[in-house]
DNA sequence: CCGAACCTTCCTTTACGCTGTAACGATGAA
DNA sequence: TTCATCGTTACAGCGTAAAGGAAGGTTCGG
């Protein structure tokens, strides 16, 4: 098959097809006389790979990573499950330190909400922020 | 004192002080005769402020947002208030597109580990992404 | 013969926060 | 005097992620 129709059966463009050729995700296919790239079904199978890979939170690279392995015919079991396991730190990760930005966040939130409005009048303090912001006269 | 003082006192490099000027979050400064800027501690409270809401989790954008009002001499309350709550309601978004990446690669995981490891010895099939993986041959 | 589909290469996008480089002037101590 | 250090400007680039777009040229299908 032609670019065009692995890409509509990948659900993604053609220009997508050739972005991943580009980064290693897909190997260049056979040409045809024309110049035009040929696709059989194991070019679509690896496709649907990479769009369920994503699907899952991989990103590209990691997706990546392990066809390569499959590629060179090694067992992707260990590694399939590691880059899945560090992927899932990295989760967590993230999730922590944006945890960790939240509570900041809803502390000042709270010194917010405690205030009365009426504190909000003075042009010239933010009660909001008044334990951060530089202070105009000294506090 | 010279941008040097400021900014190891702020924690930073003189560059980055220029650059928050350069971007806003820092008045232009008095020069000296030389043209040295020249800075009173005013400009130590705002930079210190700006590395707090950086800490907090704010961006550079939104910690300027706050300043902007405060030089506009406006009540800063509200806007600090609603800067806060976006910025909570972002970090939220973005925990939760975590949390859904992450159940995804729970479930990977878990089916791969109720995998017998004997069964990883093909090296042709991986077992722990079978279900995703393009098979080399028809499965 | 026209337009769609294909080809290539290079540039742009979005967001963030700087950092590097060039090329130069000013200061201050030994 | 000389040298290191600090200061000045303006502009470019990074580095991540995943493409999208424009330009300009061939080929195919009807």
């Amino acid at each position: 098959m032609k670019i065009g129709e692995l890409a509509s059966l990948g659900g993604v463009t053609a220009k997508t097809v050739r972005y991943y050729e580009s980064i290693g995700l897909l190997p260049e296919p056979q040409r045809r006389t024309n110049g035009y790239r040929e696709y059989g079904d194991e070019a679509l199978d690896r496709l649907r790979f990479v769009r369920d890979a994503q699907a899952s939170g991989l990103t590209l690279a990691e997706a990546g990573d392990i066809l390569d392995m499959k590629d060179r015919g090694e067992s992707t079991c260990e590694h399939s499950r590691a880059t899945v396991a560090r992927h899932l730190r990295d989760i967590d990760a993230q999730i922590a330190s944006l945890l960790a930005a939240k509570a900041e966040l809803t502390a000042l939130s709270r010194r917010a909400e405690a205030l009365d409005p009426a504190e909000c009048t003075d042009p010239h303090r933010c009660q909001v922020l008044a334990l951060d912001l530089p202070a105009e006269g000294k506090v």
